[in-house]
DNA sequence: ATTATATCATAGTGAAATAATATGATAAAG
DNA sequence: CTTTATCATATTATTTCACTATGATATAAT
């Protein structure tokens, strides 16, 4: 059970976006190099996050992207479920699987205990408090961006 | 993030010993058709869990397994940790596991908190608890076992 | 207009993990 | 000494993961 890069990587995408918030355009390169993250991989989580206007872009020369909604608003469930797709521990709990077991299975309730504190905590989080500890960390530089 | 069908095979099984905990030894083929589980691949999985002493083990003829431990001491992490390998969400949680990063790093705390809601819950839940769920379900069959 | 820059989109690839399956050895009961 | 059931390793098919490659498209600056 690990959560993949995709996930860890799109987070840390979004921590540095929205410690940058209301700022400029930052173009992925920039992100890439300076999160060590292989930029074309990097360009394909970020297609993930596009379409649920969670981030905007700017095309072209001098593009580049930026957060769209306010990092308080938003909470890492939100974002794990468009960067892990699903996050439900087992196909079983997922309403499209059929499980013919369901009925008669004792161990379901273990999974959908286990995912109710998962999304709990996951709701619980903000990206904000993320955005938080990572400018306390980085506070020397982050007058000079 | 899925867990593996080892982790949801191996509990199943522990639970099919569970609920039989005190009785005799129960072959492994009848347990597999029963919980429609592959025999060969559930005996990797026991072999997974013999060396732990969690169950015991008759070979030859009228061999089986049997729990060896009673199931309201064992938690669910036990378990876990034994199927899954480990179950940290990402390896830089791992002691072993020497990430570049961490210094700096404002997601790992992320990580750590999500690893204590999961812990603490697996933790929290003892084989017995789920042996009784079963119980419950399977109750017009338990008396002719 | 043209060029430089940066995103957009799809396809392909190598490695690893997963979920078995196959084959045969070993141990014990009757 | 045969049947039964576990023990142990090896092999395989499928899928997922984490990129990588190639080229198209859009926009700012010159
Ligand atoms: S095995 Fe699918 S619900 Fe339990
Ligand atoms: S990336 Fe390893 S500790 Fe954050």
């Amino acid at each position: 059970m690990k959560y993949s890069t995709r996930t860890r990587y799109g987070l840390r995408l979004l921590v540095y976006l929205g410690a940058r918030y209301k700022g400029k355009f930052l173009k992925l390169n920039t992100i890439a190099e300076s999160e060590k993250i292989s930029i074309k991989y990097l360009e394909q989580i970020v297609r993930l996050l596009k379409p649920t206007g969670i981030i905007s872009v700017a095309r072209g020369a001098h593009g580049g992207y930026k957060l769209a909604v306010d990092p308080a608003e938003i909470n890492l469930k939100q974002i794990f479920t468009i960067l892990e797709g699903n996050i439900d521990p087992i196909e079983c709990l997922q309403e499209s699987f059929d499980c013919k077991k369901k009925v008669l299975c004792s161990t379901i309730e273990v999974w959908q205990g286990l995912q109710t504190v998962i999304d709990d905590y996951l709701e619980k989080n903000k990206l904000k408090d993320v955005v938080d500890n990572y400018k306390s960390k980085h506070s020397i530089n982050m007058f000079y961006i």
